[in-house]
DNA sequence: TATGAATGAGCTTTCATTCAT
DNA sequence: AATGAATGAAAGCTCATTCAT
């Protein structure tokens, strides 16, 4: 019973340097952020970052990687099979619209990613091949709108998708400048059911056959 | 005649400092970009960044604020008095599409300055107080289209601003991780008449009176 | 049984890690060679390196004394009674032109320790002890040479094997340094047995009666 | 006046490091030494190795042109064609001789660059290029004494090149071993007019014409 | 006898910045 | 107004070694 205790200690090694090196890169972004710093949070050393990912750019990767992980199964909590099109298409961008809010450091680290021209994801063997699986859904969502005869027919999936997520990663990724320029702090829960409201709206507004 | 050659050369080289930093800051981030960089990158050296702007974080404001500027000129390209309000929220939209496409350096910027919490928006003192001149004639369009009938009344101008930004910024900003994710570069030319129309069409469709 | 295999497993563990300690030395020298990549090129494992030898220095002295053991048994070798000096002198020769051109991993290793000023050497028990059987054979040569009359009498054994060595040895342990000058692999096998000669003829003329 | 006293400066600083460098190189080998080391033993910092030199590597392959350029000068100190080819042969064994022996550090760096299978002089662009002078004149005695019957005929310049120098970099290069396994040290200045000596017989033994 | 996890000390290198002229 | 040389502080990373089982 040695072994496992010793491989789980490990993977809780892991798991926290992951999780402080999350909150770090997210907040300073990749060349900001500090391998002393990431040390300094957690009850390991920086030296166990070395051993278990050997360089900053690789905990970076695998970091990016973790943050990924988690939008994936969005999805998974919608049942849209039973679901009225109308309906579904709103849980959807719902469903996207709190993730993102409830994910800012997912939100942050896709926005460096972006300044670092998604290099890292180009070098992961993970992220290289992920597809987004609520792209299929989305893509069934709207093949059963317009049989039923709610939705348009020539709208392309993925450019439905980037309209959702405009909104939804807007709100979070820009929130500083915005607050700075406007005086409007963009996430002030006052301001969350009508933007979330909207979102639906918006897309159900132009999604709507006439 | 010396002395207003010697300020024209000082200002060529203030500006020629302004362009190339401008080009690492977007290309870099604040943390990763490089002063040795931007003064091999130039026609002066590296003392006169110091010479000019005292350190990095004063250069990097005034790159922001030099940016920033560049916006401001938008909405005065538009007679949005003498235009029908639906044609003039369309081309205040396209304009935004337009602009932003054209300004990938001002919108990485705006992304790298959110990754930093605005903090340094916050400490400039031009964009501290820096009003958005394109609200007001967004808010002018909203209000003479209410009072023709042909948009809704209920919708805050601020919330409108956003829903075009977002979708104008994300193409922009969000370029390379989804292009990595889904293999479509979203500036690519051939998508671009598509966006732009789809942008004004989700724009009228929501704003639309019912 | 169970204990004579245990020993021989032991054994043949601490072999190997000389042997491949040899390579990673002989390859890296003594501050490049990795405790790390020694391991990471046995079937063992880094602790057992540890557990063998303690430190690296003394793997690195085992190694030395591993190597310097296996020069030992070169005039063992030769038949010196049975032949006539000259052609025993010739014979000898050959035979530490032989031996070092198949062990280059030695006299790099010699070269290395030459580097660290011979401290290892100095610090082994075995090595400081070593006196080198090959000169008893030399001195034995010389002598039947001189009573027969065919070689001159004033010299002194060791500076004829340091004659012998030199040659022998700056082929290879000079071979990159040469070969990088002067475009030619002193190792080239073209040039061995010209090489192989001219060491002979270099002896003999030299001591030749006159 | 100011610039040329800077550039001395600057000159001078290069000339210390590199004075310091040699002797830390040539003392603990390539990977031995420590930049620490070398900022410690100069006026100058470590911060000022990095400025003229980039990183260690670069450095040492300085260090390694500045020491392969003394040896370059040796053959001009002899004016061989007014010398008889047998007393310019035993003049041209004994500059080698004489310049070895008071370069010992010259001869640990072949050493060392030879551990490193002369990859430093391979990435060099001045050594790359370094053709032996020493060698045209050793080409043009030979051919003087072959010409006046003195010489053989059917030696190559390049072996006899090889023979002088394993002498003369044996008695340096090994000299620690040598010491320790025969307690003798080669460089003992009792023997060096025997070496000296024999250095220049061996030669013209076996050069002569029979 | 064996081993995966862990580590302190120290290594090379980088970077924004300032000095001296 | 301009500049090449210099630098302190700290960054990322490595390495031989030991711990805990």
């Amino acid at each position: 019973m040695a072994q496992p205790d010793r491989v789980r200690d490990a993977d809780r090694t892991r798991a926290e340097i992951i999780e402080v090196a999350t909150r770090e890169f997210a907040d300073k972004g990749y060349a900001g952020a500090r391998v002393d710093e990431i040390a300094a949070k957690m009850s390991s050393t920086k030296r166990m970052i070395y051993y278990y990912f050997g360089n900053k750019e690789r905990l970076y990767i695998e970091v990016l990687e973790h943050a990924y992980a988690g939008i994936r199964a969005i999805e998974q909590q919608l049942d849209v099979e039973h679901l009225d099109p109308v309906d579904a298409m709103r849980q959807l961008a719902e469903l996207t619209f709190d993730h993102h809010e409830s994910h800012p450091d997912f939100i942050r680290l896709v926005s460096i990613e972006n300044i670092h021209h998604a290099e890292h994801i180009a070098r992961s063997t993970v992220l290289g091949g992920l597809a987004n699986p609520a792209l299929d859904v989305l893509t069934r969502i709207l093949a059963r709108g317009h049989e039923s005869g709610a939705f348009r027919g020539d709208v392309d999936p993925l450019d439905i998708h980037m309209l959702i997520s405009s909104f939804c990663v807007f709100r979070i990724a820009n929130r500083h400048t915005w607050g700075a320029i406007f005086k409007r702090d963009m996430l002030d829960p006052a301001y969350r059911p009508q933007h979330r409201q909207m979102l639906g709206d918006v897309l159900l507004d132009y999604l709507a056959a006439r």
